[in-house]
DNA sequence: GCATGATAAATGAC
DNA sequence: GTCATTTATCATGC
């Protein structure tokens, strides 16, 4: 419920990131999972239905409006295509077997 | 009728519903006769998901789910290895 | 009230 | 880029 967007933890902290130079001694933590708000979800959505594959310019862009990092918006049209591919399979096996449709 | 259909598989993915019996037992034999490597290939995901009447996904997903809900509290878990080690060693010996 | 299956972020192999 | 996976979270069963 909490929305994680309005904090700015994720973009402007520093949650992990290579840190270029800064510390030598690597803890390699890995970044906790925090769910999107719905408003960053319907965002992520309505680029995705424009375009499955988003190019740089519109990802710097987008990743600011929502307060995420570039990073971020890549991998989650990643797992956005990976999720449709999903669907589709889904689809196909469950109406596969209902000759009615 | 095709769009109530529709709608319904739609949302009907995280309706979640128990295996029975029969594919939880046959999901823990092989888990537990792997331990060392809990990963099946994809042939033998596909094998373990025929026997259990369930689709290649969720076998993945009860792997995964298992890896590291095991990781997570082997403890929890000694009793439910112990029977299927004994069951596995039975099957072994016949 | 947790157990359990499915999904959502995040990583890494390739 | 895809894709299996790890991890936390979600939603339900009982």
């Amino acid at each position: 419920s909490t929305n994680p967007s309005s904090s700015g933890s994720a973009h402007s902290a520093a949650a992990k990131e290579p840190a270029k130079g800064a510390a030598p001694n690597a803890p390699r933590t890995r970044k906790k999972r925090c769910p999107y708000s719905k408003f960053q979800i319907r965002e992520l959505e309505r680029e995705f239905f424009f375009n499955v594959y988003i190019n740089k310019e519109k990802r710097l862009q987008l990743s600011r409006m929502l307060n995420l990092t570039d990073r971020q918006v890549k991998i989650w049209f990643q797992n956005r295509r990976m999720k449709e591919k999903k669907l589709s399979r889904d689809r196909l096996q469950y109406f596969s077997g209902n000759p009615l449709l | 009728a095709v769009m109530i259909l529709r709608s319904r598989f739609l949302d009907a993915r995280r309706k979640r519903r128990n295996f029975n019996k029969q594919a939880t037992e046959i999901l823990n034999e092989y888990f537990y006769s792997h331990l060392s490597n809990p990963y099946p290939s994809e042939e033998a995901k596909e094998e373990l998901a025929k026997k259990c009447g369930i689709t290649v996904s969720q076998v993945s997903n009860w792997f995964g789910n298992k890896r590291i809900r095991y990781k997570k509290n082997i403890g929890k878990f000694q009793e439910e290895a112990n029977i299927y080690a004994a069951k596995t060693a039975v099957t072994a010996t016949n």
